[in-house]
RNA sequence: GCUGCCAUCGUCUAGCGGUUUAGGACACCGCCCUCUCAAGGCGGAGAUCACGGGUUCAAAUCCCGUUGGCAGCGCCA
């Protein structure tokens, strides 16, 4: 085992999201493919809004995506734990340094109030500068402080940002990136209600969990240079840092509601298979020499590389991830696909869908649609005209097949003596059936498509559907007969 | 406004100075297969490599600039 230790680091404020997922995954590649650790860590420093059932929703995404972490809530570290950033506050953890670095002049207590700092940032703005806190607080005695907090005051702690020089970035994705001191403000570290703010927290946390590396999106490279200049001043060590380019929505911009499903749970709702997802997202944003396309997961964890993480942000295409969705259950067996289909239904609460069903003639059922299933849901109506009692005639089958002009007679013809051949044929085998049917074709002298077709109608109800004779095969000859004899009687007579 | 990142077919991407008349994949179109629908096979269309300057014998590939897009600029993470 390497020392390689990364974490992904959601805030649960909501579902785990489609980007969300992405950064999970290729922290989680990165860690396998080193022989490195995963971690997950809970940041839930945002009081208003994380939420206990979030953190659930969370974790039941990461583990139905396999993304299993080998630290973190439930597979705690002695030597790391807690994992959750409120119950490190509670700790303590984060007070400790906050109260280090303002002992030793890198961080101040400010009272300023929140309407003073948003018009110090509108007033910069104003003069074309970046919109900054002044540092107006960076110089108070001990004297002013005292008065502040007579006042009944409560202090935020900001890190006392370098007013000149440079700090640089040496990006494992893009290489090196320069941030000018001068530009950057004096930004809270911890909040008046002495929590602390993500980047100090964050800080504190990678330092102590060990992590090595730090895979993100790249909208957390302007908060690296601060990130950085707190290492800098504990004295610590950086980490790795490689940001990932976003996923962005068929607009081009950031992937959000408005742009549909941006949930992993969605996907999951719609009967996508978790290894489609994980395959679709790990191609948007890396790639191999051969732009290969379809990938187990082992074979992503022994491929998988930072140095092939591009630069540029993708677009989420949902219609290349059907089509994985598509590919993968292609290359499963049927009754892999009738497991994942059973589960699929339990989670979506639509068990009942298939009560009483014989679960074997399901499975050899799937195993004939099986190339025309996208979706774990698509099953249910591809195979339900199997198990009703009644056949759902579609109106416009019906009429085109059996009714119209030009089907008028051949089919009723066809379908009479079927219902009497039929019942005394002997071998009901696909094989045997595709004989009896071109053989009827020959002796009415009429096209192979005039019997086939209005037999498939009669007992499926549909135009369209899987092999005949293979269909006919599996419902049965009592079943068949009584089908096209339930088509006649309401049809032609 | 400030700062940063990015820029190859509609989309995901290969490409790291000559092997490129820019390769693959999704989607699209056509043909074949065929009892329908799919799947599969074959083929097609689709990219003046954002633009403009350099560097070089040679540039999608290196450098500079321009434009455009996106992101960040919170006591959110």
């Amino acid at each position: 085992m390497s020392n390689v230790r990364v974490r992904f680091a959601p805030s649960p404020t909501g579902d785990l999201h489609i980007g969300g997922v992405r950064t999970a995954l290729f922290n989680w590649l990165f860690a396998k493919n080193k022989s490195g650790r995963f971690l997950l860590r809970i940041e839930d420093t945002d009081e208003v809004r994380s939420t206990e059932e979030s953190v659930q929703v969370i974790l039941d995404a990461m583990q139905w995506l396999g993304l299993n972490w080998d630290e973190g809530p439930g597979k705690e570290d002695p030597k790391y734990l807690p994992y959750y950033q409120m119950k490190r506050k509670e700790h303590g953890i984060y007070q400790k340094y906050a109260d280090k670095l303002v002992a030793q002049g890198s961080a101040y207590c400010c009272y300023c109030t929140q309407k003073d700092v948003d018009e110090m940032r509108k007033q910069a703005q104003a003069n074309k500068l970046p919109p900054k806190y002044s540092g107006k607080c960076r110089h108070l005695t001990v004297e002013q402080r005292k008065q502040e907090e007579a006042c009944g005051k409560k202090a935020v702690v900001r890190f006392k940002m370098p007013d000149t020089g440079f700090i640089i970035l040496n990006d494992l994705i893009r290489g090196k990136i320069e941030f000018d001191n001068s530009l950057l403000d004096d930004f809270v570290i911890v909040k008046a209600n002495g929590v602390p703010t993500y980047n100090f927290a964050c800080v504190i946390d990678d330092y102590l969990m060990e992590i090595t590396h730090v895979l993100r999106g790249d909208d957390h490279i302007s908060n690296t240079p601060r990130q950085m200049q707190i290492y800098s001043a504990l004295g610590w060590e950086v980490p790795k840092f490689a940001h990932t380019a976003m996923i962005l929505g068929h607009d081009g911009t950031r992937l959000s509601k408005r742009h549909g499903h941006t949930s992993v749970l969605e996907y999951r709702k719609e009967g996508y298979l978790q290894e489609a997802l994980i395959n679709y997202l790990a191609l948007l944003g890396w790639s191999t020499e051969n732009s290969q396309q379809i990938f187990k997961i082992d074979e992503l964890v022994n491929k998988f590389s930072v140095e092939r993480c591009g630069v540029s942000p993708s677009i989420f295409d949902p219609e290349k991830l059907l089509w994985l969705n598509s590919e993968k259950i292609r290359s499963k067996t049927s009754e892999q696909i009738y497991e994942l289909f059973i589960d699929w239904l339990k989670y979506t609460n639509n068990e009942n869908l298939i009560k009483g069903w014989d679960v074997e003639l399901l499975k050899k059922v799937i195993a004939l649609e099986h190339d025309k299933i996208n979706l774990l849901k698509d099953i249910y109506d591809l195979v339900d005209f199997f198990f009703k009692r009644e056949v759902d005639y579609k109106e416009e089958a019906v009429e085109k097949v059996l009714l119209s002009d030009k089907a008028n007679g051949t089919a009723r013809v066809v379908l009479t003596e079927s219902i009497v051949r039929l019942r005394n044929q002997q071998d009901f085998s696909a094989q045997a059936l595709e004989q009896y049917s071109r053989n009827l074709a020959v002796e009415k002298n009429i096209k192979t498509g005039q019997v086939f077709h209005p037999i498939r109608v009669a007992i499926s109800g549909r135009t369209q559907g899987p092999s005949l004779f293979h269909m006919m095969e599996l419902m049965g000859k009592e079943e068949v007969v009584k089908r096209i004899d339930m088509a006649i009687n309401k049809f032609f007579r």
